[in-house]
DNA sequence: CATTCGTGAAGACGAAT
DNA sequence: ATTCGATTTCACGAATG
């Protein structure tokens, strides 16, 4: 559960969940042949049904939005076997590949005993040449310059990701799409981390948990400047249709960083930048806004209507937008002519 | 005093040339 | 590759409570 306990105010904890739109039509719960795992599926907190939110890849409580598991992940055979036959045919042995491992979990090894296959010592020619061979694949598991890249990228997205808490499925795209770079050429002249930390935040983006350039910036080794030239042009070479990031993505977590600061903000004025969000989105004033500033001057108007005023500076401080911007999309939302936006609250 | 509001210069970016 | 327009940021001061 990433549900975080608030040690020093108890009675306030649930202002601190997150909230997902309950408007969603009910997943169908799939039936699983073999359910080996007991899943919750009533909430700890106010027992109300949990769903899958398989956009964020969530499992969370229909009612009072608690997160239980942000990692979907479907244990089982994607096939199903009939009998006895079938079920030999189509089982695999093996572990998973796995994209976070620079050769995908399946290097091939050597081992050291001279022997055949028999147990047989092997004769002094047979032994130079395993010895050779033996030195080969080392070297060929290594030697490739990309194979060395590969293992630094996949090092520092992983890093980088736990920094971030960003989950799973979300490094495991950004491996591949390393990969795919690597294997189209595109790295001579660019610098590793760069190219890493760009992967990280196009599949952030991508999967709909979309991370800002600052809070790259803190975890990644190269400035923004650099990887954001690199995720540009990643986008560009892989053909990535990525939309610009929903402001209301932004909305939990920043709410959540605004009461770790002591600020607090209640799931009322949550809602309602939620709302003016949706309204911003209806009437297509986000194009060439930043994301954050306008999920930040949602905060700042809904804040004020439910008499909760964080102040500019601090949220300034917490969305890393700055006072300005965030004056002028508050603007945007409080202009003449939106009293209507209310209506909804 | 803290906070908000407004301004001009400067940087960065996307689109167009 | 350069230019242009829109946007954000920075630094500052004024107004407001």
């Amino acid at each position: 559960m990433s549900f975080k306990q608030n040690t020093k105010k108890p009675a306030s904890k649930t202002s601190r969940t997150r909230t997902r739109n309950r408007s969603r039509a009910p997943n169908k719960e799939k039936q699983t042949d073999n359910e080996t795992e007991t899943e919750i599926d009533e909430c700890p907190e106010c027992t109300g049904n949990i769903t899958l939110d398989e956009k964020h890849g969530e499992r969370c409580c229909e009612d009072c939005g608690l997160v239980i598991d942000t990692e979907n992940i479907d244990r089982g055979p994607e096939w199903r076997a009939f009998n006895a036959s079938e079920s030999d045919k189509k089982s695999r042995v093996g572990s998973p590949t796995n994209e976070l491992m620079h050769d995908k979990g399946l290097a091939t090894n050597i081992d050291w005993k001279n022997k055949d296959a028999y147990g047989r010592s092997l004769g002094s020619k047979q032994r130079q040449r395993m010895n050779r061979l033996r030195k080969m694949n080392r070297w060929g598991k290594t030697k490739d310059a990309k194979d060395r890249n590969l293992r630094q990228a996949l090092g520092e997205i992983d890093r980088m990701a736990s920094a971030l808490g960003v989950p799973r499925n979300v490094r495991k795209i950004a491996s591949s799409m390393y990969r795919q770079c690597l294997d189209k050429d595109m790295l001579p002249g660019r610098s590793i981390e760069g190219m890493a930390t760009g992967c990280l935040y196009a599949s952030a983006r991508m999967n709909n948990i979309p991370r800002s350039l600052d809070e790259m910036e803190q975890v990644s080794r190269v400035d923004k400047k650099e990887f954001s030239r690199a995720y540009r042009y990643i986008q560009k070479e892989l053909g990535l249709e990525i939309s610009p990031a929903d402001p209301a993505e932004y909305l939990p977590r920043f709410v959540a960083k605004l009461n770790d600061e002591g600020c607090e903000v209640s799931q009322e004025t949550e809602r309602l930048a939620k709302h003016f969000i949706e309204k911003i989105k209806e009437n297509e004033m986000q194009s060439g806004k930043t994301p954050t500033g306008i999920a930040a001057a949602a905060i700042y108007t809904a804040g004020i209507l439910c008499n909760e005023t964080p102040t500019q500076s601090t949220l300034s401080k917490v969305t890393g937008v700055t006072e300005v911007t965030i004056r002028e999309r508050y603007q945007d939302i409080a202009e003449d002519g939106h009293e209507d936006w209310i209506h909804g609250a």
